[in-house]
DNA sequence: CGTCTTCTTGAATTCCTTCAATACATGTGG
DNA sequence: CCACATGTATTGAAGGAATTCAAGAAGACG
């Protein structure tokens, strides 16, 4: 769960030839919900550009669990990370809803990064804040109750989708498991945790509909233990 | 916990120019156990090259419990993440043991790092790493029950530190709590679970020496659910 | 030698998981 | 449109894992 602040690729660093370079070599592909942009332990051939949707990124267990990992929105690069370092993909990523992206050949990447060297930096700062998220929330994990990470999940949801226009509901819908996946959890349990949360009047649920009415009560309760 | 591959600084990169000047400008500072050699939250002035000793770097949550996040050993670099990105420290970093330390002033860094296109995919690399471990970590710590992360911090401390001459007792020794703090879980815990592991023969304790007994099993257990 | 830290053990409790059963929803083919 | 299959959500009950508190033992250190 909790990378709040994702990976939206700067296009306006790019040349005009290098911006035109991508838009030929790339192709824009649309996945359906469910289905698999790339697998974990696949060696990479391409980076992917969200356009479109929202996609998860997430890493199975040998119990066939997922634990997501990452979630992305329009803008965020995807993949570049086993890309730059030469390894299979570390996790598989599957689209929450309809979805379209930009996909970017390796190589077309790589020669686009060595004509950039503000993109390199970029990509260094990205890297950087990722890690920086990937750490505070491994001290979280660790420590925490579910239920306080439940309450900083539903808080990682309303920043990195936002609301419906209602201003309240979040604008993205996950199943249970899904939820569970994000929290690190089983399903029956953020089941009842949602509830104890509806009874102390942080939140709502209607099916996979979450409105958030306690904003300062749930962060309270992300930040406790 | 669980970052095995720390961050040996490349010397190899550099040019003799850029050598010089970092051992110029740079200082060596000795630090005995427990003492600090930066702290969380503060803006960073240099950048740290472990020479010799140990350091942990940790996170210290409101409670005042410590999640220790890295182990650096001698070569590793610290504290460039946060010079990097132009952020606070994201955490603290102490001696284990008595450790001495090049301190490179960021500005010098930056500089070296200019003249060598080959040291930033360096550190995009070395940033891959650790963000990959990062998360393998992450999707571990949410599941896996305490005395698999046990197992699987006995094993780090194994690839980071060593062993003495005798081949099997750690090389490194740490207090019950700081254990704790690699775990993630309570100091009373890791003593009984530690005596659980002598009890199944995977590993031997005497004070705050440990030896592991059966690598094997420990693999097999840190794997596991 | 006494003080302070660290370690250890026991007991009670909380939190969470797991299993099992049931309800609800969704979608498909007939 | 219905019947059935499948997937998802919910609830209860039992059990297990880990935390917390409290108290005492052992060790380190001046």
């Amino acid at each position: 769960m909790f990378m709040p602040h994702p990976a939206a690729f700067p296009f306006e660093l790019l040349s005009p030839a290098d911006e035109q370079l991508m838009n030929n070599e790339g192709k824009v592909e649309v996945f359906q919900r469910r289905e698999e942009l790339f697998l974990e332990g696949k060696q990479p051939a391409c980076v992917y550009i969200l356009q479109r949707g929202k996609v998860k990124l997430f890493t199975t267990d040998m119990q066939g669990r997922e634990q997501i990992v990452h979630l992305a929105r329009p803008g965020d690069l995807m993949g570049y990370r086993a890309v730059l370092g030469n390894d299979a993909f570390s996790c598989s990523a599957a689209a929450l809803e309809t979805t379209s992206v930009l996909v970017i050949p390796k190589a077309v990447f790589f020669q686009i990064l060595d004509h950039n060297p503000t993109l390199s930096h970029y990509i260094i700062k990205l890297l950087t804040t990722e890690l920086r998220h990937a750490e505070h929330h491994l001290a979280g994990l660790a420590r925490k109750h579910v239920r306080s990470r439940l309450a900083e999940v539903a808080l990682l949801l309303a920043e990195t989708y936002g609301y419906e226009k209602d201003g309240s509901t979040l604008a993205v819908q996950l199943t249970r498991e899904e939820v569970a996946g994000l929290v690190g959890t089983a399903t029956e349990t953020v089941i009842r945790l949602l509830h104890s949360l509806r009874d102390d009047g942080l939140l709502a649920t209607d099916g996979r509909k979450i409105r958030l009415l306690d904003i300062p009560g749930l962060q309270r309760l992300a930040e406790s233990n």
